[in-house]
RNA sequence: CGGGGCGUAGCGUAGCCUGGCUAGCGCGCUUGUUUCGGGUACAAGAGGUCGUGAGUUCAAAUCUCACCGCCCCGACCA
């Protein structure tokens, strides 16, 4: 391609609505442009790049004996209220009305319609396990659009969905989806690494995210450098210890606190109770019903662990008025002793907890020598707090670390919860009918590819990885005159490379050197071959990896040189 | 949805507080000359509903209100 009929639009200057460093460099140089808040046009040589993206994905799907199939982005509401995401999801979904007035969905998803497909065309475990997946367009009513392509309303996705007889056979096809995703971000030039990530409301009991660290990242990873263990922050455990008993206190006291609302006050004179001899203790509300939350007055609520025990990602904390109805005092002075008819979910690093300090639920008073078994009636015990920096690996009890990143993958281990609401069954060779065991399997592609160039880039712009340039090489005559000696090298090399199957773009303008060596720079080819009179002079002409140092070679030695530079 | 900020030419911006007559600058774009190995220099040009609407005023980019859009933080995130 030459550079005057195609289009590289680069800008000097990013705009500025641009935050992050890979969002201003799609933007300058000339990837994509904005149409609206998180919708964006990609431009010819961002989707030459989003293209390579693709068919990294695609031959590792098929390698790994995945089926692609498309499905439609327009999906008809029956069949997300028969899996009971239409009330769910509904915050997420973009909903359209025919002529006719029926109402649809645009697909952010597609694990109504998969199994749907499934249901109508499995009939025996002959036909099973079965991996299928696809490459399209998927629509979420993001609350907040971020950062270009990182959060976007419209973005393009590979979603894959596997079928299997038994929960062994699921575990086999999640392996080999594991596998392939490790395969295909390394071929994509990333740094990804799987992390233990939280199952959310689905529940069950596998999944994992692959992570791009980030600074920009939208996720907190927890990880361990002696061991390997790594966990998105939402799941982390730590080998932190519990609270240490002590000589068992008389009965509850209850003191007044007057105007001592929060740990900090309490932790202060004249009343001295450390943060971690406080309960802290939360009210939310579920469903439209309270329950209690306590953690130590040192730890912080995990959400994504409380989602997991009340069942619904629908909830959030209770207002002043909620809990005063439900409690009989505000916040500052809550407590969970004597409470009967409310739930009281409690983490774990309490468990023989006493000569605890709580709120009495009664404004300005708080309880004194609290022994959690003794005087509160813990509904269930779970892990909800969240792990801090510092705090002990659960596997080898080194220090974690945490660190941000962004999530370019998700494996999920699904089990039989869409099989049964949609009826993917399937007859086993026994003759009894049982329903799909199922797992997911997404890759955010548009993410993917600014993921890359957040990862891969200099003070002069992108440097694409070989494998997603949009371009491998570069070549730069310094001269465009038809009849100079440069352009006839240039031209020349174009054919023989291109005649090789490098993916070559001619710099054809009539430029300054500076601005063409810039803009080559900004977009990132790999390699650029610079061709000019005085190089020329002496036989030689220049390569210049993006990410490496010059190397001067003679004439007629630099295709060869050059493909075997691609040929990396 | 809550909090904060912004909206002036393709991009980046000044002017706004303290209203004043042809809205300024840099980049980019067009034409010419020049330069010719890292965003060259000179000259001449084109390009603007100052987000939209209403209001205040003799006069509004500037003040007021509403709306729209964009960005950041939070909440949310299969």
């Amino acid at each position: 391609m030459r550079w005057t009929q195609t289009l590289i639009s680069t800008l000097r200057e990013a705009p500025a609505d641009a935050e992050i460093l890979s969002h201003k460099l799609l933007l300058r140089a000339g990837l994509i442009r904005k149409l609206a808040g998180g919708v964006y046009t990609f431009l010819p040589t961002g989707l030459r790049a989003l293209r390579k993206v693709e068919q990294i994905i695609r031959e590792e799907m098929d390698r790994a004996g995945a089926l692609e199939v498309l499905m439609p982005a327009l999906q008809p509401k029956e069949i997300w209220e028969q899996s009971g995401r239409a009330e769910t999801a509904r915050d997420v979904l973009f909903k359209v009305k025919d002529a006719s007035n029926r109402e649809w969905f645009l697909s952010p998803t597609a694990e109504e319609v998969i199994t749907t497909t499934a249901a109508n065309e499995i009939n025996s475990y002959r036909q099973l396990p079965k991996n299928f997946y696809q490459v399209s367009v998927k629509f979420r009513d993001e609350i907040r659009p971020r950062f270009g392509l990182m959060r976007a309303k419209e973005f393009i996705m590979k979603d894959a969905y596997s079928f299997d007889t038994t929960d062994e056979g699921a575990m086999a096809s999640y392996k080999k989806m594991y596998d392939a995703y490790a395969r295909i971000f390394a071929r994509c030039g990333l740094k990804a690494f799987p992390v233990e990530a939280d199952t959310g409301v689905i529940g069950g009991n596998y999944s994992h995210e692959f992570m791009v660290p980030a600074e920009t990242g939208e996720n907190e990873v927890v990880f361990c450098e002696a061991c390997g263990y790594a966990a998105n922050v939402e799941k982390a455990t730590s080998g932190i210890p519990r609270t240490a008993a002590r000589d068992i206190g008389p009965a509850v006291e209850k003191f007044a606190t007057p105007g001592v609302v929060t740990i900090e006050a309490l932790a202060k004179e004249p009343y001295k109770v450390a943060p971690n001899r406080q309960i802290k203790t939360l009210v939310y509300v579920g469903d439209s019903k309270p329950v209690i939350v306590l953690v130590r007055g040192d730890d912080q609520l995990n959400e994504a662990k409380l989602a997991g025990v009340i069942g619904t990602t629908i909830f959030r904390p209770a207002t002043p008025e909620e809990i005063f109805a439900a409690l009989g005092a505000h916040p500052g002075s809550l407590g969970a002793v004597g409470v009967k008819d409310i739930p009281v979910y409690c983490d774990e690093r309490l468990r023989g907890a006493n000569d605890m300090t709580t709120g009495a639920n009664e404004d300005g008073f708080h309880f004194r020598y609290v022994s959690i078994e003794r005087d509160i009636v813990v509904t269930q015990w779970k892990d909800l707090r969240t792990v801090a920096a510092g705090e002990p690996c659960p596997k080898c009890a080194k220090a974690l670390k945490i660190r941000r990143a962004i999530e370019v993958g998700h494996v999920f281990k699904l089990g039989t919860k869409y099989s049964e609401k949609l009826n993917a069954t399937f007859l086993d060779a026994d003759g009894s009918r049982k329903p799909c065991v199922m797992g997911c399997y997404g890759i955010g592609v548009t993410r993917t590819l600014q993921a890359v160039i957040e990862q891969c880039n200099d003070k002069d712009g992108i440097v694409w990885p070989l494998s997603v340039a949009p371009y491998q090489v570069c070549i730069t005559p310094l001269n465009i005159a038809a009849d100079n000696q440069c352009m006839k090298l240039a031209e020349q090399f174009y054919s023989e490379l291109t005649a090789k199957g490098v993916e070559v773009i001619l710099d054809d303008r009539d430029e300054r050197p500076g601005v063409k060596f810039k803009d080559a720079d900004l977009a990132g080819f790999p390699i650029r071959i610079s061709i000019g009179e005085k190089s020329l002079a002496k036989g030689e002409v220049e390569i210049k990896p993006r990410s490496g140092a010059m190397i001067v070679v003679r004439t007629d030695e630099a295709v060869a040189k050059v493909l075997e530079l691609t040929e990396a």
